[in-house]
DNA sequence: ATCCAGGTGTGGTATATACCAAATGTTGTG
DNA sequence: CACAACATTTGGTATATACCACACCTGGAT
């Protein structure tokens, strides 16, 4: 019924939707109730079911958490990096799904060449064009991560600063511009003393050890597009994953 | 009292199993196209709701694969393997894979029973009998890791501290004497400041930031089989993953 | 004031039904 | 034989309903 569009958002995904905008303009701090789903179901002009639907995936997603019959509640942790096997998620999406505005600040928008090492890590050949992208991310506002990223130059031809002066995502431009679509990640997590360039900007204390996330994203070809090391704020970032391995 | 709740299995995780079974008894492939939804709700006698909801988990955790209106499908296992590194299951294992001698310490062995929270996470009941395993995980006999494993007492009956005094691998023991496989696990990585106690036992200066690693650990059925979180030495651990999209 | 019984609200499970869009299968025509 | 038209199958979504077990609150008896 209703006008209908090309792409149909099912209601589920809107109830979840409405559900992160109350946990945004309520300001719901972590362990806040939210409404319950008969509520929420009443509130939204959907079946309990549908609304259900919704929630459960903001469960999964670590959002919120159940207390089983007492409720369910805001989770305690802000920002989420899922390590989901499945889906290469843009960190824009990341921030998105757990209910924060994604915005991001550009540092740095560098061409340069590659050292020798680097260029072994892009396959790419030293002294090859690449562009640095260093940029500051936030949800809600609030800093979260400070990220750089280095491109082999010729895979994205006529790339420029302004391309991610808002809060544009860059692996949308990747798809959108030029047609490369990521699709497998090497990463690694460890830990690294924070710089007092990055404890600044990520409004903490110098030197302190920090997550130091890096990966190695490659397109479908399996051709590396992308090198990633991003600090991570220490409360602010989680990273999680879900697997299963099958064995018949 | 103290014994085990009814804890009645619901038929979705029961279609699972039973889902599960026809893959081995067939022994479907990678690629092999299952029953359809409402196949199968009419082989089980449920209803497609149901039958659906058992299938959606198979999916998210990586044994089937959706190919939208074409039916569903076995997933390619290779792709999973892939990423073992970072879900590892043994870390026996992972240290004999980065060309080290395992070792371990055994620090404390202790039957307990499950707080409220506790239980939930491993679907057992409140009260329920639970073994607090801690251990100091050691690579050539340097300590890299402090490692607190509970588990559900009653699916290793007749465990003792001695089974594990020395090198033992838990999951050995698990699947050895128990018949356990442990099949997929969700996991977390985060910061925290490190006790004066497991400073003292990796050998680093009490309160710095160190990485925080949490699991559960699911059985083949999906059941939860062992709550693990482990504190690692900074320098000494990274975590590293590989990933690949999957299609089909 | 304390305690306990019972009502109410909550999430968890299960079913029956319905319609849609896309993919597949079948059939009838040129 | 090729190909278009049609019917069927499949997963995806959405709803209404129902019952359960547990947590919580409230009111009444002690």
């Amino acid at each position: 019924m209703a006008g209908s569009a090309k792409r149909v958002i099912p209601q589920y995904q809107r109830a979840q939707e409405a559900v992160l905008e109350i946990l945004r303009t309520q300001h719901l701090q972590a362990g806040a109730k939210v409404p319950s789903e008969r509520e929420l179901a009443l509130r939204f002009g959907l079946s309990r079911m549908t609304v259900r639907r919704g929630v459960e995936d903001l469960v999964r997603r670590g959002v919120l958490v159940r207390a089983g019959t007492a409720g369910t509640r805001v989770a305690n942790v802000s920002v989420m990096r899922v390590m989901d096997t499945l889906h290469a998620y843009s960190m824009t999406d990341m921030v998105k799904g757990s209910g924060a505005l994604p915005g991001s600040r550009l540092l740095v928008f560098a061409p340069g060449s590659a050292s020798r090492e680097l260029a072994g890590r892009l396959a790419i050949s030293p002294g090859d064009g690449v562009i640095t992208i260093r940029r500051v991310r936030t949800a809600d506002g609030v800093p979260f991560c400070v990220e750089t990223s280095i491109l082999p130059a010729a895979r994205v031809p006529g790339l420029a600063g302004q391309d991610l002066a808002q809060n544009a995502s860059l692996y949308g431009l990747l798809r959108a511009r030029y047609g490369i679509v990521p699709e497998g990640r090497d990463s690694e997590i460890s830990l690294c003393a924070v710089t007092e360039e990055d404890a600044a900007l990520l409004g903490i204390e110098a030197g302190i050890n920090v997550l130091l996330y890096r990966s190695l994203v490659r397109d479908t070809a399996g051709v590396p597009v992308e090198m990633t090391s991003s600090v991570s704020h220490p409360q602010r970032v989680v990273f999680r994953s879900q697997s299963a391995q099958l064995k018949l």
